[in-house]
DNA sequence: CCAGCCGGACTTTTT
DNA sequence: GTCCGGCTGG
């Protein structure tokens, strides 16, 4: 199914697998339904709840990392794992792939462990295993990639762990291993339903093709305009792809759009029809045209904020709701002008999908200490606590544990109760450790409290509590509220490992609920939202389209940061403001800057602009061709400028070179003083 | 061992 | 503007 925004896929979705149950062509539990994020999952479950009136506990309705998860905790065996094996984030990732650096003396200044994540993680989407990587395929640290990928394999493997991108990876070497269990998924499954298809990645798509069975009963839903998630893998090809996997595929498009205003869909159709690399389809909708979208400049990103909240108290004061706008960035850092002034003026906001609540640090750490009461294999969660309050245990301390548990084959944990027992230690040291062992093994062999009093009394006890209640400084207390709000989520669970195992897979968030304030997100957070009123700043060349997303990959990332702008602009049902700031502070420095090239894509019609913003730069002097379409990068065109040309400005209009610094030119302007601006934003006179 | 200071990096982000 | 990691001196 080929469904543009707004027209009910997800309704679709619901309303079949609804069919299925109450038609009797399959029972809940011959239904597998995948979707991308928990929030798209849960939204599923409550809707098919509501339409058949049974709870929907059990069923196979989820992401695709926590169905592989569950068919993973099956047999683990089979991959190496042991039952209860941890899922690790992505610190723990990091900090496992740093210690896989150091260990093949590779110097993570010039390849950092980040950059090996991200090739691994590639890796892993495209369903690979150490030993399918060839060896020159395997560019980091000199071709040293491959064998990175294999020790890091190990590693996880003697942790007891997987990391996301095991949780489907493991379940094709599973399904390879043993066809049985292969056989025994696609017998169990009768009809399997795809979500956001578009943003499946290889992995995903073989992992499909392993549990899809004879009878092919497979529906998936996408839309390959909204696809801007290729930087974690995704493959938008696999939609083409899955006509000639399967027989008998039946194509059906959604095109009538039931959420904006026309002048809105129409302005969203024009943009995005820019596009080369699409399958095409015009969304239309019977719905009036409604206001225009309005293009306003302002001077700097304290007036965008400034402009953004007057307009909201405008039309506040008309009624209209807090909850109904929201303001969509590209960058996460952009957010900040906004909060400082929502908060200057009392005005309440929420930000969606900033720092996850499980990412804290409070929490993080006491996730450790219930980790590592959980499992004796945990020794990331080990090395994270083991000197959490400060009790003396340094880094040589670690060092001799690890060394003595790498000759005896045991964990960090194990390894210390042994050393612990022949005095390895000073004994000042010995004693700390040995009262850690002792209390660990007090909290495992406890019997009469539940989960949540459980891990009250191991952040008591271990002093943890205490040590934030002694902290003055002023997150302190935010801390401590956070803790007593993970105990309260503990509460559901009748057991910490249930727990854990939970938030393992569900790092959301939940607790961001408040409505009756503005939303504040990203674009990529805003995909399957819809909000009465959109304002998108920042519509800025550099910022959007992004800078580094053109660096990357030239004309597919332009592409790419398109249909961000059509995902943007097609949350709205109503109205839609689009700001572009003259110059702005960015991580600290002041940049000029010019108006966004999508601004010179979006139809005179549909739109009304306070006139300020010139985008004939594009038009005129073909901008784009200058640096992106002869495959001419940044820098090329850098090369270009010399000291004493005659240039053009945007915004200050003509100019001569009379300094070239870096990445900055010193231009006299003819109409204004000498500035200094971005070369990038210069184009030569001839 | 640890607190405090400084220098560098910083797109998007789900699981 | 802020966070994180590395270095240094007590």
């Amino acid at each position: 199914m080929l469904a543009g925004a707004g027209t009910g896929k997800t309704r679709v979705l619901t309303t079949k697998l609804s069919k299925i149950i109450r038609e009797n062509y399959a029972n809940p539990y011959e239904i597998l339904t995948v979707t991308f994020t928990n929030k798209a999952a849960s939204e599923m479950k409550n809707r098919v709840e509501s339409i058949l009136r049974i709870n929907t506990a059990g069923w196979w309705i989820g992401t695709f990392h926590s169905m592989g998860a569950r068919i993973l905790r099956k047999n683990p065996e089979i991959v190496g794992l042991k039952k209860q094996f941890t899922i690790i984030d992505t610190d723990d990732q990091l900090k496992l792939l740093k210690q896989v650096l150091s260990f093949h003396n590779i110097d993570d200044k010039r390849w950092p462990a980040k950059n090996l994540s991200y090739v691994i993680q590639r890796w892993k989407d495209k369903g690979l295993n150490p030993d399918n990587i060839d060896q020159h395929g395997s560019d980091f640290a000199n071709n040293k990639g491959a064998i990175l990928y294999e020790t890091y394999q190990k590693r996880l493997k003697t942790l007891n762990a997987a990391d996301y991108g095991d949780l489907l990876l493991q379940n094709l070497n599973m399904f390879h291993i043993q066809p049985d269990i292969k056989n025994y998924y696609k017998n169990k499954f009768k009809f399997v339903l795809v979500d956001e298809y578009q943003d499946t990645n290889l992995c995903q798509y073989q992992w499909l093709q392993n549990i899809v069975n004879k009878n092919q009963n497979i529906c998936v839903v996408g839309d390959d305009d909204q696809s801007i998630y290729s930087w974690r893998g995704a493959e938008v090809k696999n939609i083409f792809k899955f006509e000639k996997e399967y027989d008998k595929v039946k194509v059906i498009k959604l095109e009538k759009n039931y959420r904006s205003k026309a002048n809105i869909l129409n302005a969203a159709n024009f943009l995005i029809s820019n596009n080369k690399n699409r399958m095409g389809k015009d969304l239309w909708t019977d719905d009036d045209a409604g206001e225009k979208i309005e293009i306003i400049n302002v001077n700097n990103n304290e007036e965008e904020a400034t402009y953004i909240s007057d307009k909201i108290e405008e039309l506040l004061s008309s009624g209209v709701l807090l909850e109904s706008f929201a303001i969509l960035v590209r960058a996460s850092y952009q957010t900040r002008a906004f909060e400082d002034r929502f908060i200057k003026i009392g005005m309440p906001y929420k930000i969606i999908g900033g720092t996850k609540f499980y990412e804290r640090l409070e929490i993080r750490d006491a996730l450790a200490f219930l980790r590592i009461v959980a499992s004796d294999y945990d020794d990331l969660a080990f090395e994270r606590i083991i000197n959490v309050p400060k009790k003396g245990i340094g880094e040589k301390t670690i060092r001799s544990i690890e060394v003595f548990g790498r000759e005896k084959a045991l964990s960090l944990i194990q390894a210390t109760r042994e050393l612990v027992k022949i005095n390895y230690f000073s004994n000042k040291i010995n004693n700390n450790l040995s009262n850690f062992i002792k209390l660990i093994e007090k909290w495992r062999n406890q019997k009469t409290l539940n989960a949540s009093e459980l891990a009250e009394t191991i952040l008591d006890e271990s002093g943890y509590t205490e040590m934030w209640q002694n902290d003055k400084s002023v997150e302190a207390e935010s801390r401590l509220d956070n803790l007593k709000e993970l105990i309260n989520a503990i509460s559901e669970f009748d057991t910490i490992r249930s727990f854990i195992e939970h938030i393992q897979l569900v790092m959301d968030n939940e607790l961001n609920n408040k409505n009756n304030s503005v939303n504040i997100l990203t674009f990529h957070a805003s995909k399957g939202l819809e909000f009465e009123n959109i304002f998108l700043p920042g519509w800025e060349e550099e910022i959007f389209p992004n800078k580094r997303a053109l660096e990357e990959r030239l004309n597919e990332g332009l592409e790419e940061e398109r249909r961000l702008a059509y995902v943007g602009i097609t949350r709205a049902q109503k109205r839609v403001w689009i700001l572009h700031a003259n110059s702005r502070i960015i991580h600290g420095q002041w940049f000029y800057s010019i108006p966004s090239r999508f601004l010179s894509e979006l139809p005179s019609d549909n739109i009304i602009s306070d006139g300020h913003t010139n985008t004939d730069y594009f038009g005129n002097l073909n901008y784009q061709n200058n640096f992106l379409e002869n495959n001419n990068t940044y820098t090329e065109n850098k090369n270009t400028m010399l000291k004493g040309d005659r240039v053009f400005h945007q915004k200050f209009g003509y100019g001569l070179i009379i300094n070239i610094e870096n990445d900055n030119a010193e231009v006299k302007f003819e109409k204004t003083s000498t500035k200094k601006v971005k070369i990038d934003y210069l184009i030569k006179d001839v």
